[in-house]
DNA sequence: ATGAAAGCGCTAACAG
DNA sequence: CTGTTAGCGCTTTCAT
């Protein structure tokens, strides 16, 4: 291993005249810069980043943790962020929580330890008000960037989001204008903010049109596929008599487009269906998927700009970013018949 | 910021009985120990890795180089390798060349100055048979596990790969045993290693058989949709009689999918489809693909257990896992008419 | 324009 | 069982 102090002997000067050089700090000679340089190239000198960080105190470290790279969304984000970190001059280190809420505290430990300089946290959903690391991210004042919705115990720090209330009311809004009076919404985990905020805006766009929001085409969906194909096949059975389907994600309109499939019914003829979250593929699906858009990338580097804010010690602000419908042909009118029968009903 | 000193003030001890105390060295009264670990907890002291690290020489970091973790496959061998990495106690740096060779070198080059212990690549394809930096990591003996295949410049590492050729050879045989003889492939770049894996698959599982491979039935794709589209329509156009196509990729194998469908052609009653990596989604294709899967999962365990042979400078080799079929609805026998005019065509 | 001394936070090596 | 000394590779500070 080539340190500086190989580099002096060889050079003919002190340590402080090399380190100097290889900074490019200012009151060096041309002609001892050049010396030096080359010298280390030849020798393959390469510097000791945790020996500088330790006599500077910067780590020139930020870290991300995610539930789970595996995730469209989250390795689209994963993408900015590192492309940007880098180019900012950070290293960036990576971890999972896998959904643990004490893997994430175990991660975040490890962070602190490595003495980053600011974080990408996208949290674990407790069900406690309260996580201890994150008072101890308090108190050491560490700059932290929450990715997607904020839980009560982290509410206090800045995040980037998506917008979920108004892209869910957008996907309403389409099947509204569409002339759909019946919509059913296949309904995420309700303890998961994103799957209240989707909650939330379908029953905004709803009363936008003065229609009152009816429980009983609510379903609980979960988040999988075959949540998706069994809440889709439970709508059928209850004989709900919607005209259309709104799903809280694209695996569960997957689901479900699939139960509806095998009832015969065919989309959007029969029935329309929106999914959420724009999944890579869908538009290939056997019935190319309405949905809802979230940007990914621009939440990375939203992230990144709000991080730089931080790390500046400037003030910084949650960022809220609109979402985007995006329309195929899972959604189309209502048939005639079911339209007639729901405004008498109505 | 709490350092090992401000405990042993507090502590009324040495410096070094606090080090040890918190390292669970041996040779510490219970009671020292005990009220040691209890003012650590109170003033929140959180070890520096760094300043660790300078003394032990150990960084205790690993490092993973991927081209784009957006890629289903990347993304599912940064899990494992992550959630392995952390459970030998390593924390992780990530990042990405973007498939250029310029940003890789400079990642890697960071990667050094963080005095990586180890480092997973999946190297960027040069067309030239040296890359400097690879030279540097041999030199300075860097633990190195290339994930994927080797090209020229990093023959002499180890790695871990899937195997394309027996992978490619699985679906060509799978549409040998449904009866076809002229079977169309959709060729990947011709520098790309994979690809010339697969096409080497095909024609050996052609020979097999007796089947003299003829390159009319090749043709050039690239990666994507559109490349899957324009390959499939070309080989329409040129009449080349295909009863079967066999892609590089499954994004290939969708956009050739539409593009058949858009002339007419049924799947798999007139022409049957194979693609190729078992993309997340494609068994919700408008036509179920039939495709090969490598074990992407896997890898990573492989991989981390490779890198941790040559971390304890045991001797590693080279892995090669094997690809699974994946058998769903685009493949099926050929149309006797078609099948009769091939055969006397043969 | 260059150098000497000191120290970042920690631990190996040795002493008691 | 506990403490002292030295030093990891680098840069800050101050001197020349």
């Amino acid at each position: 291993m080539v340190r500086l102090v190989d580099i002096a002997r060889q050079a003919g000067v002190s340590v402080m005249t090399v380190s100097r050089v290889l900074r490019d700090a200012p009151d060096i000679s041309a002609a001892t810069k050049l010396r030096v340089r080359t010298i280390a190239q030849q020798m393959g000198y390469v510097p000791d980043v945790m020996a500088q960080g330790l006599r500077t105190r910067a780590s020139r470290l930020l870290g991300v943790l995610l539930p789970n790279v595996t995730d469209p969304a989250a390795s689209r984000l994963l993408l900015a962020l590192e492309e940007r970190t880098h180019e900012l001059g950070f290293d960036l280190l990576l971890a999972q929580s896998l959904h643990q809420a004490d893997r994430e505290e175990l991660c975040l430990r490890r962070f602190l330890a490595r003495r980053v300089e600011g974080l990408f946290i996208a949290p674990v959903y407790r069900l406690t008000p309260f996580a201890p690391v994150y008072a101890d991210l308090r108190r050491r004042g560490t700059r932290v960037v929450v990715l997607g919705p904020r839980p009560p115990f982290c509410e206090d720090f800045v995040g980037v989001e998506g917008d979920d209330v108004a892209g869910s009311s957008f996907a309403t809004r389409h099947l509204l204008e569409l002339g759909h009076r019946r919509i059913a919404c296949l309904a995420g985990p309700p303890q998961s903010p994103v799957a209240q905020a989707q909650l939330e805006g379908y029953r905004r766009a709803l009363r936008e049109q003065n229609l009152e929001p009816d429980d009983r085409l609510v379903f609980k969906a979960g988040v999988t596929f075959e949540d998706g194909a069994r809440a889709a096949s439970q709508m059928l059975a209850e004989n709900a008599g919607a005209t259309a389907v709104q799903a809280c994600s694209d695996a569960v309109a997957t689901g479900a487009a699939a139960a509806l499939l095998a009832h015969g019914l065919r989309i959007p003829t029969d029935i329309s269906l929106v999914g959420y979250g724009n999944l890579p593929g869908t538009e290939h699906h056997r019935v190319p998927l309405t949905t809802v858009s979230q940007p990914k990338y621009r939440l990375g580097t939203a992230a990144i700009e709000v991080m730089l804010r931080l790390l500046r010690t400037e003030p910084a602000e949650t960022r809220r970013l609109p979402a985007e419908l995006v329309v195929r042909s899972s959604t189309g009118p209502p048939q005639r018949q079911i339209q007639l029968w729901t405004q008498g009903n109505a």
